[in-house]
DNA sequence: GTGACAAATGTAAACGTTTATACGCCGACC
DNA sequence: GGTCGGCGTATAAACGTTTACATTTGTCAC
């Protein structure tokens, strides 16, 4: 493969001359040229290896996520690669499958590679997590956190997954449900703890007492989340509608209603997670909780390049964009017996916030 | 940050043997304690892009495809990634929209890059597209088509599209439908061509004359599906079953359905492409053909780092993988009026394969 | 003690860029 | 005519590795 000397051998001009003309630096007309000619010639490309080694500058982003089969992350990578691209960066992909370990050896190699920055949504503490966490601290590596914040450190863009499930969960208080269950991830993982939060402070605003046994953790599948489904259903007393805190378990938790050949809505209600295309067809429609996932990777992009071009400097920001609740049919008015009711709407005011 | 001469001159050794010691090769007992040392106190990591200049080599994997948020692809991603990082390859990710300009730069990115090869899930040819063929043409960049393979050069896995469509239309055949359409998509992509043809040669075993009022091409999303579908419905004498040719064009099949109050399968059959969860919980249940796309990701990997690293030569592969027909509920029996059937089971035998 | 051989180590030249520094040239200005 | 500034260009030194080749050290047989 030519290099940049063969070019300038070619255009007989030195390579600095060929250097300043791929960097959009002045040089003469006739250097154009010739230089033109030679690269079209030799059917020249720089190398960007050598460029980045030379000017400490990778013109790459990484981008470490949990399984970019889950297409809440897909659309999340869009959005990052779209505003990257724009700005000339590459993304460099690597999927954890919520493994703290390997997402401690994608930053090594990202860092390896020289990297300009690298948006990370966090896989849960592990074990070594102290170790890990020590070991960033000594590398120089600008990281934004996506979706998920394991502390105030560093960049991130998050939704407000608390306040989004507040509303949702507010909305069944406020179709007279009293008995709602919940359906989540069972990892430590801050979006599904925020959101066990909001439902839990929805509650306490009704002055509905917490019960433990209507909060089912599972692991981030169809199975996990339909066995968990039923088992919810199978309680002394079991609840009348379900949140579910992901698109997958959504979909879970609907399985499982319809194998016990309960009705939605008129037997349990459901309150989903995400919005995607194939709840056009579904029926009932659900009713959701939907989170900006192209835009919150694309503001990530913006904060993480920002950061690597120094147009941003000092503490860490944090963005938070919101979760709306899409109203659709899935959630029911509450059809059982049911004690009386905190007048519907007016929530005793909370003083906790 | 600390480099390779540093260590060596902390642990007192040249760098020629702090090299090795990275690399594996044989150094004294002394020297590799006396360098791990140094490599701790330094929080030393060796720059993989000073490595990868020498070598010529980068251990990095480009992949090309149309769009991450299409969930068939981010499952061919995901068995890609899976692969390549057993291997020891990081994977850089660009979606092109199925614009084979944005393609052109991609390659450009990669090849300045040093990545070692591509996987390529290849844009419909454009305007420029002899243009671009030549061009890569001079690029000694190892390239593997995946999902679609526009010409024999390059190795390719794929799926078998054609028998995989003649499988489900025939299922269609069995049940008794004679008026079936199709919703596919309108760019001149390889794998809808396929099952088109397909389609096609079902038909025509049984003796079925072609219609192209029946053949209803769009873009690739809800809405596009929605409208042919309902074009499709409004033929004089409409199609009793419809094959959707992806995930996504399902999904527009099935709202345009619903929105003229039709009953599927009753009133109409719907055979789908593609398997995802939430079919799980989709009523009816579609009847669909499935496409492995996690192990064509991992297989397509394979080939290509076989080939990087020269374990693989001589002429281009093409590994074809199978399409599965899932029979569910989607398709049911024709219930119209219709001619005498050309007896079920018993296709006339097709001479042109 | 010597020589032969292997193992461990060191030296220095790449790999393909960028860019500080220096230089040459030309026209403008006094 | 000399000086100055500005522009275009060339030279050469990095950037952080790898590795061919040379050198040192150690081991063992004689």
């Amino acid at each position: 493969m030519p290099n940049m000397h063969d070019v300038a051998r070619l255009a007989k001009f030195s390579i600095a001359t060929v250097s300043r003309f791929f960097n959009q630096k002045s040089v003469s007309r006739d250097a154009e040229q010739r230089i033109l000619a030679a690269v079209e010639a030799l059917a020249f490309s720089p190398n960007t290896v050598a460029r980045s080694l030379k000017l400490k500058r990778s013109m790459m982003l990484g981008m470490i996520i949990p399984d970019i089969t889950e297409p809440f992350y897909s659309l999340v990578v869009k959005g990052v690669e779209d505003t990257a691209r724009d700005a000339g960066y590459s993304l460099m992909l690597f999927n954890t499958q919520e493994d703290e370990g390997r997402e401690s050896i994608c930053i090594d190699i990202l860092f390896g590679r020289q990297c300009d920055g690298v948006l990370l949504i966090k896989a849960p503490h592990s074990a070594q997590h102290e170790r890990y966490r020590e070991k960033l601290a000594t590398r120089p590596l600008p990281i934004v956190y996506l979706d998920r914040a394991p502390d105030a450190e560093r960049d991130a863009v998050l939704v407000d997954n608390q306040t989004g499930a507040r509303r949702g969960v507010e909305h069944l208080l406020k179709l007279g449900h009293r008995k709602i269950g919940i359906v989540m991830m069972g990892y430590r993982v801050s979006t599904h703890l925020e959101r066990l939060e909001g439902y839990r402070r929805a509650l306490a605003d009704y002055g509905i007492p917490d019960r433990p046994e209507y909060v089912r953790q599972t692991e981030p599948t169809v199975p996990g989340a339909y066995s968990a489904t039923l088992q919810l259903l199978d309680v002394i007393d079991p609840p009348s509608a379900i949140f579910a805190t992901n698109a997958r378990l959504t979909v879970g938790v609907m399985a499982a209603i319809e194998s016990r050949q309960l009705r939605c809505p008129e037997d349990i209600s459901v309150l989903g997670h995400d919005n995607f295309d194939w709840q056009a067809v579904f029926r009932p429609r659900l009713t959701i909780i939907d989170q900006p996932g192209h835009l919150m990777g694309s503001k990530a992009a913006e904060v993480l390049i920002a950061r690597v071009n120094g147009t941003l400097a000092g503490p860490a920001q944090r963005i938070v964009l919101n979760a709306e609740l899409v109203v659709r049919e899935s959630c029911g008015v509450y059809q059982g017996h049911q004690p009386a009711l905190v007048p519907i709407g007016t929530p005793t005011t909370n003083t906790d916030r």
